[in-house]
DNA sequence: AGCACGCCGACT
DNA sequence: GTCGGCGTGCTC
C-alpha cells in the first residue's frame, strides 16, 4: 500500500505549516534514538509511542520503536517513516516503563533492550501473529478407515485413534508421541484421512485435580499472599526443600486465574523440565504457556500473541520470559530466586528477578520470591523492610524430617578418586540396603591438570586462555573448559620427552571409573554437561535413577536441584575446599547455597538422609555456620561480613570490562575512558584497570574497571553523564567493551 | 551491529 | 593486472 519515499528527502510539508517528527529507537548498539518526520500520507496512530515503524536506515531499511513524538528536530536531514507497522503500541504500559527504565538502569541502548523483548518475527516487521495453532482434525474417510481396520499397529494408528476424539494440536500430537507423532500426522494427511485445522489455543489440559491439604505455614503464607488484596507487595517465600513452596505457587496463581486474571511464573534455565510443566498444567485450569530456548518462532509468536490477548492464564519461563506481554496480570512469582541464571551475563545484562519487582510495583500486583536459599540481595530487602519474609518451617507430611549433615575429616585418610574410606562405606551400607547414593563433584573431566613428572615443567596448558586444560580420557582429549578447545593427549611430555605424565586433581569421570571398579555390580551413573551431551542418554540415566534400582549418582551442578528421587538416601561431597578460599566475596553465599540444595537431594521419600561433607579444614568457621544453624546462619553472617566490609547489598556496583586482541588497545581504551571520568563525583570509587578473573580467553585478552558507590544515585549518575562520551571514543572502536550494572562475578 | 569505503598482499 | 584482508567511519 505504501509506496516507499527513497529517503533522501524528508517529504515534509506538503504545504502544511508543521512537520510531525518522532524519535525512533534502533537495534543498533548506540545509546540513542533517530529523528524521522512522519509523512502526511501516513495517518499517524493516536498514541504512536510504542508503535513499530519500518524507517530508511544507512543504506538499507530497519525496524524501530517510536519512544516519542517531537515538534522539532536538532537534526537537518530528517528522512521519513516508511511505514507503520501498528495501530497501538506492542508493548503494554507497565512493560513499556519497564523497559524504558531497563534501558537507564542498565545503561543499555534502548532499541536493544527493546529488540530483546520482541519475538524475532515481530522484530523483523512481521504483523501480530494470530492466536491459533496448527492442529490435525479426523476426517470422515478417516474415520472409515479407522472403523474398518486399514491400519496396521504403529504410530499412524495411534494418532488416528487420538484424533477420533477430537482434534489436536500439532505440539501435543509432538508431546505424546515424539517425532513419530509428526510424521505420521503427514501420512495420515497424505492419505486424506486427517486434515490440517487451526485451533484456538490449548484448552483440553484442564484439570480437575485439587492440591494436598496445607500445613499450618503454608496456609499462613497463601492467606499472607490473599490478604495484600492484588495490589503490589512483595513477599520472599522462605522454605527448605520439600517445604511445599510450589503448592503455595499453585494456590495463589489459582486465586490471580479465579479472578480472570495472568499469573507470570520465572524459573531457573534447568527447571523447566516437562515434569515441571506437568505439575503445573495438572492442576491449572487455564493454558500454561512454557517459554523455553527449544521452541520455534512460530510457536514464541504464537505464545507472545496468546500472553497478549490477556486471557487469564500462566505464563511460565526463563529469565527472558520477563518481557512477556501481561496486559491482565495479578501475579507474579520468581521460583528458585537466588539463581545465577537470573542473570543475563552479555549484551543487556538484566537481572529477571530485579526487573519482576520492578514490574510488579509498575503492575501493581504481588510477587512471591521463593527459595530455600535466598539471596543476600533479597535478605537485604527483607531486612529493611521493603519484602516481606512467609517462613516455611516444616518439611510437608509426606517427607521424612531434615538430614544428617556430617563432616568428614580426609586429612589423613587415604582416598580413591577423592573419596575416603569413610564415604565409601557409607557408599557400600547404602548399596547393601537397596539405596541410591549421590557424589557430588564440580568438576567434568577425568582430571583438571596433566603434568609432567619427571621435568616437573610441562602442563597441559590452553594457549589462547592460558589455563590449565582438563584431561577427558573417555574422549582422549585435553579440553580447555573456558574456551572450550580440544586437543588429543599427548603420549610423552612435550618438553622433556619422558613418557611419566601425571593426571592430578579430581573430575567426575574419574570419579566414576574408580567407583566402577569399587562397585562392579552396581549402577554407577555420571551425570554432567558431557556425559548429558545427548538428551536420550540423559532420559536413559534419569529414568534408571527414577525407576528407584540401587545406583551411585556422580554429578556436577546439573544434579543440584529440581530433581525428587525417594530412594537416594546418601549424598557425598567430595571436595568443597576451593570455595573457602575464593577471592570472590560471593563464594561463601555461593557454597551454603549449593551445599544445601545439594543436601536436599537426601531423604525426600520415607527413608532418613545423611550427607557426608568431606574437607580438609574442618575447623574452617563456614562449616561451623553452616552445620549449626543451615543456610539461614551463613547467611546472616555474611550479611554482617558484607556491611563491614562495605560490599554489596550494601554498596553498589558496576564493572566497566573490555576485550581485545592487541593489549595496548585495551590500554588505550581504558586510559580514554577514565580521563572522561576524572572530573565525576569523588565518592563513586574506581578500581582498575586490571586483569578480568579470566586476563585472556580465546586469544583475546580482558580488563576492567571496578566502580563504586555508597549510594545507587551517584554512581548512576556518574555513568549516565559518563557511557554516552565513553561510546563516542575513537579508542571504544578497537576493544569491545561493555558495562554491567550490579555484576555477579569480580573474580 | 551492519555496511561501505579504502589502501596493501598472493593469485587467475 | 584483480580478489580480499580488516582499519575507519557512519547510521536521523
Amino acid at each position: 500500500m505504501q509506496s516507499t519515499t527513497s529517503g533522501k528527502r524528508a517529504d515534509t510539508n506538503d504545504g502544511l505549516p508543521t512537520t510531525r517528527i518522532v524519535r525512533v529507537a534502533l537495534p543498533v548498539p548506540l545509546p540513542k534514538s533517530f529523528d524521522y518526520a512522519w509523512p502526511n500520507r501516513l495517518s499517524m496512530p493516536a498514541e504512536p509511542v510504542g508503535c513499530r515503524v519500518r524507517v530508511p536506515f544507512g543504506r538499507g531499511e530497519a525496524i524501530g520503536v517510536v519512544l516519542e513524538t517531537a515538534g522539532e528536530s536538532p537534526h537537518e536531514k530528517l528522512k521519513s517513516v516508511a511505514a507503520v507497522l501498528d495501530d497501538a503500541s506492542i508493548f503494554d504500559p507497565a512493560l513499556w516503563r519497564m523497559l524504558r527504565w531497563s534501558a537507564a538502569y542498565y545503561h543499555h541502548p534502548i532499541g536493544e533492550v527493546l529488540a530483546a523483548a520482541l519475538p524475532a518475527r515481530l522484530r523483523t516487521g512481521a504483523a501480530t501473529p494470530a492466536l491459533h495453532e496448527p492442529g490435525v482434525a479426523i476426517t470422515a474417510s478417516g474415520r472409515a478407515a479407522l472403523a474398518d481396520g486399514a491400519l496396521r499397529k504403529g504410530p499412524g494408528l495411534a494418532v488416528l485413534a487420538a484424533l477420533a476424539d477430537g482434534p489436536l494440536p500439532l505440539s501435543v500430537l509432538c508431546e505424546r508421541f515424539g517425532p513419530a507423532g509428526r510424521a505420521a500426522s503427514t501420512r495420515l494427511r497424505r492419505r486424506n484421512w486427517v486434515d490440517a485445522c487451526p485451533l484456538e489455543p490449548r484448552t483440553e489440559l484442564r484439570s480437575t485435580l485439587t492440591g494436598p491439604a496445607l500445613n499450618a505455614p503454608q496456609q499462613a503464607a497463601v492467606e499472607a499472599i490473599d490478604a495484600v488484596r492484588a495490589r503490589y507487595q512483595a513477599f520472599l517465600l522462605d522454605g527448605v526443600t520439600g517445604s511445599g513452596k510450589t503448592e503455595i505457587y499453585l494456590r495463589a496463581i489459582e486465586h490471580a486465574i479465579e479472578r480472570g486474571r495472568q499469573a507470570l511464573v520465572l524459573v531457573p534455565e534447568i527447571a523447566l523440565t516437562p515434569q515441571a510443566l506437568k505439575r503445573y498444567r495438572e492442576r491449572l485450569r487455564a493454558p500454561v504457556l512454557a517459554l523455553h530456548s527449544g521452541l520455534s518462532e512460530g510457536e514464541r509468536a504464537r505464545a507472545w500473541a496468546q500472553a497478549r490477548a490477556g486471557d487469564a492464564c500462566i505464563v511460565l519461563g526463563t529469565r527472558s520470559a520477563i518481557f512477556s506481554p501481561l496486559p491482565n496480570a495479578g501475579l507474579i512469582v520468581v521460583d528458585e530466586e537466588h539463581d545465577d541464571s537470573y542473570k543475563q551475563a552479555d549484551g543487556f545484562r538484566y537481572h529477571a528477578r530485579d526487573l519482576a519487582l520492578v514490574r510488579a510495583k509498575l503492575l501493581d500486583v504481588p510477587i512471591v520470591l521463593g527459595s530455600a536459599t535466598p539471596s543476600l540481595e533479597t535478605l537485604a530487602l527483607v531486612e529493611g523492610g521493603r519484602i516481606e519474609r512467609l517462613v516455611l518451617n516444616q518439611r510437608a507430611a509426606a517427607l521424612a524430617r531434615a538430614p544428617d549433615v556430617r563432616l568428614i575429616d580426609v586429612r589423613e585418610q587415604r582416598r580413591i578418586a577423592g573419596i575416603g574410606p569413610t564415604a565409601m562405606a557409607a557408599l557400600a551400607d547404602a548399596l547393601a540396603r537397596g539405596e541410591q547414593a549421590l557424589v557430588f563433584r564440580n568438576r567434568r573431566g577425568y582430571a583438571p591438570v596433566l603434568a609432567c613428572q619427571t621435568c616437573e615443567q610441562w602442563h597441559g596448558e590452553c594457549s589462547r586462555c592460558d589455563h590449565p586444560m582438563t584431561l577427558h580420557r573417555q574422549a582422549a582429549q585435553l579440553v580447555c573448559h573456558r574456551c572450550g578447545a580440544r586437543r588429543p593427549v599427548p603420549r610423552k611430555c612435550p618438553r622433556c620427552g619422558s613418557e611419566t605424565l601425571d593426571a592430578r586433581g579430581i573430575g567426575t569421570e574419574r570419579i566414576e571409573s574408580a567407583l566402577a571398579g569399587h562397585f562392579p555390580e552396581h549402577a554407577i551413573i555420571r551425570i554432567d554437561r558431557d556425559s548429558a551431551r545427548s538428551a536420550s542418554r540423559l532420559d536413559a540415566a534419569l529414568a534408571h535413577v527414577e525407576r528407584g534400582a540401587p545406583a551411585i549418582l556422580i554429578g556436577t551442578q546439573l544434579l543440584a536441584k529440581g530433581h525428587d528421587w525417594p530412594r537416594l538416601t546418601l549424598v557425598v561431597v567430595v571436595d568443597a575446599d576451593g570455595a573457602l578460599h575464593s577471592p570472590d566475596f560471593r563464594a561463601p553465599e555461593r557454597l551454603g547455597q549449593l551445599l544445601t540444595q545439594v543436601a536436599g537431594r537426601a531423604g525426600r521419600g520415607d527413608r532418613p538422609g545423611r550427607v557426608l561433607v568431606q574437607t580438609r579444614e574442618p575447623e574452617h568457621p563456614f562449616w561451623r555456620q553452616w552445620l549449626t544453624g543451615g543456610y539461614a546462619n551463613v547467611a546472616a553472617a555474611e550479611l554482617d561480613e558484607r556491611r563491614n566490609s562495605a560490599l554489596p547489598p550494601y554498596r553498589y556496583q558496576a564493572l566497566l570490562s573490555a576485550e581485545a586482541r592487541n593489549p595496548q588497545a585495551l590500554a588505550d581504551f581504558f586510559t580514554a575512558a577514565l580521563a572522561l571520568a576524572e572530573t565525576a563525583d569523588a565518592s563513586v570509587a574506581r578500581m582498575g584497570p586490571v586483569p578480568a578473573p579470566i586476563p585472556r580467553r580465546a586469544g583475546h585478552h580482558r580488563m576492567q574497571v571496578l566502580l563504586e558507590s555508597a549510594t545507587r544515585a551517584a554512581l548512576h549518575t556518574l555513568l549516565a553523564a559518563w557511557l554516552p562520551s565513553v561510546f563516542d571514543l575513537r579508542e571504544a572502536r578497537r576493544v569491545r567493551w561493555s558495562i554491567d550494572v550490579d555484576p555477579r562475578d569480580l573474580y
